[in-house]
RNA sequence: GGGGCCGUAGCCCAAUGGCAGAGGCACAGGAUUUAGGUUCCUGCCAGUGAGGGUUCGAAUCCCUCCGGCCCCA
């Protein structure tokens, strides 16, 4: 029988049946639906944009859903955990936002309308309303009234203007590359997109094209994107950190020249290691970069050319694995070794990339083990410059990359490898044939893609102009009525087919022009999503820059550490490029960042291959939200995986029981209003040790441990009813509305039907977070312990005030110290006043 | 190969150099009960992956090894 009934049959005037109350498990999810008619009337948690309003503002965001049908059990951890710091922080008395959008741009719902024979934004919007009532029910304190959707034209608008803005400034350029390109969903992909040489897509193995295509300038702003993770040392997870930081591998080094033999221009090659240059015996062109194709003699030209039908078969991730056999061809040139002149051939290898560096390297056999496998596989000479303490490589096939004192290297001979780096760098740039550099991993962002369901790039080509912008008073470029077999991949972008669509006229010569057929990458969508919600409406740019000046920076971002670097490093380049054009006056866009965990079953990412899915709508079915979502916070700090095979959403729906009778019986005993200053003491300093406890563990997101404490209150309100002094005492009442607040951060249905029992108005969450007495957090007396040697022997109940001397004393009389110490003399002693003494004896 | 993070009870997790245990699950027992269900109460279990070091005192700091995860090659 469920609670509904019972009110039923009590007020059909059969009272046995209330008695049964304790007897019968009460379900939350009776009064779902009663409390989300309520909210909406009461719609609380509006984020006010009012400049008067004197309340502190905090922004509290997650990482907004790609709309792929309903959410999963990743989504429900995810916006438990900032849902639960929101309220947080709206029950202190902020004004917080806290929004929600969609990113609804992308290719699953492409993929869906080819099958379909539909339009993408019919799966999209559907699946988007799917989703948005699913939030509703799961009670998350978004302010609605800011949602928004990348795939309207309200916003790729502001997207298409911000392409634009990166154009004004050089910051976003067409060039000619070689490119990743993911055969299954026939686009480009970023660097970022993939991953071990696989689409993060669809897990198709990428292959290299040359493509003329459009790119963000990221890499202008890598040293700022390194140097200001600094200050977010302390408040972003350190992995998100290094991961960012590897991935802009910034390494230090310098470029040097190497003359080629019939070749009027040197060839600048990086090096992190120049001061190992009079080690260098052959010289390394990528196979399949242009200079190769330059370099190479006649006679040479047909086995290059076999070489390179070969390479070009291979993945990134191949041409740079160390355990394959080095392959290369030698070019029939040579090259000039800068500071002696020296004559070194010229190679064509895979493992050296088209795109990394300049494409050439110079390769020192004896200090790089790729170089030494190479020179091995070709017989080629090995020259130790760094004497180290190592065998020699020439021997051994063991590089050694490490310290030492520099031979064979003419002037720098002696010098250690800074000192020789230091010198050899200087001689360089005195002789104009090199210069200290620094290189960077991090490429330059490739944005285009050959699909339909993104904003289309604002960009006319014109016979006579050329490239043209697209005038900023002509945006929206919008995306043309294609559907069905219309999107399905053929290699350029389906809008090439759009003729009407694609044939326009010049915005400066009125001439014949053709627009741009390739969309943005949807990270472009996203990387300027948080600034949109400060004014959602706004129609005079992207966003109302007062209102961004008023919310922005976010202070708390939560999401999957999936984003440690696409997103996020998008993201703050973004900012960076607003903050440079006067727009924004920060240059982080995200002061605080949490990565919540994944949920796994079995060990496993919960997969269809694997059939271990667990389904969201099911469990919540089952358990109702409330018991779902503290199951989720409780189960273990939010960074970490929860596995649902290992936990009990049942344990959750019995603790919330108790809190219900608890708040039923202390309702049903007093009335609110009253002070509690007159109630059970040992009760009112369980609350108030608990709301200081819990308000310092939610500022640390340390949101399990904080259920845990609640539980303890529980535990101890229900000893105070049934074994202390009873359920009229003012402190039940104390403790029960301070259960009531304190759980509504992570249960708000049960939080808000104990207010109601105990008989306040909704909503709890206006209730203000409650402030812990101080009077009531000093213990009358602290069991201290005495240690002899740092093993307890005794305790002593003290008054927590005690002196050092007076506790120093009382510990060197309590008996079980005199037993422990067995005659031995004391020679010092350690006072922790009031809660440890350790006496430390004179050794036998 | 380089770098990073993590190993606490049968399980999930607490303990920010000071009593190894807060909370939950599971298990066992008691009370209530028509009930093996519900509720309430009680109990049970490890010496912190292994070894060494620093310290009056180490789960916590340092070193080595083992195991797991992540990033970069």
């Amino acid at each position: 029988m469920t609670s509904v009934e019972n009110a039923e049959a009590v007020a059909a005037g059969q009272p046995q049946a209330a008695k049964a109350d304790r007897q019968e498990k009460w379900d939350p999810r009776s009064v779902q639906e009663k409390w989300l008619a309520k909210w909406d009337e009461l719609n609380v948690f509006l984020a006010s944009d009012d400049p008067a309003d004197t309340r502190p503002r905090s922004y509290v965001l997650d990482m907004f859903p790609y709309p792929s049908g309903d959410l999963h059990m990743g989504h429900a951890e995810a916006y438990a955990v900032a849902d639960a710091m929101a309220r947080y922080y709206f029950q202190r008395g902020h004004n917080v936002l806290h929004p929600i959008g969609w990113d609804a741009f992308g290719l699953p719902a492409e993929n869906a309308a080819i099958r379909g024979n539909s339009h993408p934004a019919d799966w999209t919007y559907r699946n988007i309303e799917v989703q948005a009532a699913s939030f509703r029910r799961y009670a998350l304190s978004f302010d609605w009234t800011r949602r928004l959707h990348t795939c309207d034209p309200e916003y790729y608008r502001w997207t298409q203007w911000l392409f634009l803005r990166l154009y004004e400034r050089g910051l976003a350029y067409r060039g000619d590359g070689h490119v990743n390109w993911c055969p299954k969903d026939q686009t480009v992909l970023a660097n970022e997109q993939v991953v071990d040489g696989r689409c993060e897509r669809c897990g198709t193995e990428v292959v290299r094209r040359v493509l003329t295509q459009w790119y963000f300038k990221i890499t202008e702003y890598a040293d700022r994107l390194l140097a200001d993770m600094e200050p977010l040392e302390s408040s972003w997870p350190d992995r998100v950190l290094l991961m960012q930081r590897n991935w802009i591998g910034r390494s230090e080094g310098a470029e040097v020249q190497f003359a080629i033999e019939g070749r009027d221009e040197p060839v600048t090659v990086f090096t992190t290691r120049p001061d190992t240059l009079y080690g260098a015996t052959f010289f390394v062109v990528a196979a399949d970069s242009p200079l190769a194709a330059e370099l190479c003699v006649p006679e040479r030209q047909e086995e290059l050319d076999a070489y390179l039908a070969q390479v070009r078969k291979l993945t990134d991730i191949e041409r740079q694995s160390a355990d394959r056999p080095k392959t290369g061809v030698f070019l029939g040139r040579y090259a000039v070794n800068p500071v002696n002149g020296e004559q070194i051939g010229v190679w064509a290898a895979d493992y050296v990339l088209p795109d990394y560096g300049t494409g050439a390297i110079m390769a020192v056999p004896a200090h790089d083990q790729r170089d030494l496998d190479f020179a091995k596989e070709f017989g080629l000479p090995v020259r130790v410059v760094v004497q180290t303490d190592l065998p020699d490589p020439g021997q051994t096939w063991q590089a050694t990359p490490g310290d030492g004192t520099l031979v064979n290297s003419g002037p720098l001979d002696g010098l250690s490898k800074a000192a020789a780096i230091a010198a050899i760098t200087a001689t360089l740039t005195d002789k104009g044939l090199g210069r200290s550099a620094v290189s960077y991993r991090l490429r330059d962002w490739l944005v285009s893609r050959q699909r339909f369901w993104g904003a289309p790039i604002p960009i006319v080509y014109c016979e006579s102009c050329g490239e043209v912008a697209v005038p900023d008073d002509q945006l929206p470029v919008t995306l043309p009525d294609l559907r069905g077999q219309d999107l399905a991949p053929k290699g350029v972008s389906p809008l090439a087919a759009a003729t009407d669509w694609v044939n326009t006229q010049c915005p400066k010569c009125s001439g014949p022009a053709t627009r741009d057929t390739d969309t943005m990458d949807t990270f472009v969508d996203s990387s300027w999503y948080f600034l949109r919600y400060c004014s959602p409406d706004y129609t005079g740019g992207p966003f109302e820059i007062e209102s961004v000046r008023r919310w922005c920076p976010t202070d708390l971002y939560v999401g999957g550490v999936e984003h440690a670097i696409l997103h996020l490093l998008y993201s703050r380049f973004f900012t960076k490029v607003l903050h440079d054009m006067g727009m924004v006056d920060f240059e982080e866009p995200f002061l605080r960042l949490i990565n919540q965990g994944q949920v796994i079953n079995q060990g496993k990412a919960m997969s269809k291959s694997l059939g271990n899915g667990v389904d969201l709508g099911t469990q919540l079915a089952a358990h109702g939200v409330d018991a779902i979502r503290l199951t989720m916070l409780f189960a273990s700090p939010p960074e970490d995986d929860i596995d649902w095979a290992d936990v009990r959403p049942e344990a959750s729906v019995k603790f919330l029981g108790r809190v219900i009778r608890i708040a039923t019986e202390a309702g049903a005993a007093s009335a609110p209003g009253g002070t509690a200053s007159g109630g059970d003491i040992a009760l009112r300093k369980v609350t108030h040790k608990t709301i200081e406890e819990v308000t310092r563990l939610i500022e640390s997101a340390r949101l399990n441990v904080a259920v845990a404490r609640l539980m303890e209150l529980a535990t101890a309100s229900r000893r105070a009813i049934d074994a202390g002094p009873g359920a009229a005492d003012p402190a039940v009442r104390e403790a029960a509305e301070t259960l009531a607040v304190l759980l509504s951060l992570f249960a708000p249905y049960t939080a808000e039907e104990s207010w109601a029992l105990l008989g306040h108005q909704p909503s709890v969450a206006k209730a203000g977070w409650p402030a812990a007495d101080p009077a009531l957090l000093v213990e009358d007396e602290v069991t201290c312990v005495i240690q002899v040697n740092g093993k307890v022997r005794d305790r002593l109940e003290v008054p927590p005030g005690i002196s050092e001397d007076e506790l120093r004393e009382r510990a060197l009389a309590a008996p079980g110290i005199a037993r422990a110490l067995g005659g031995r003399e004391v020679a010092k002693v350690i006072v922790r006043a009031p809660k440890l003494v350790n006496i430390v004896p004179v050794p036998d």
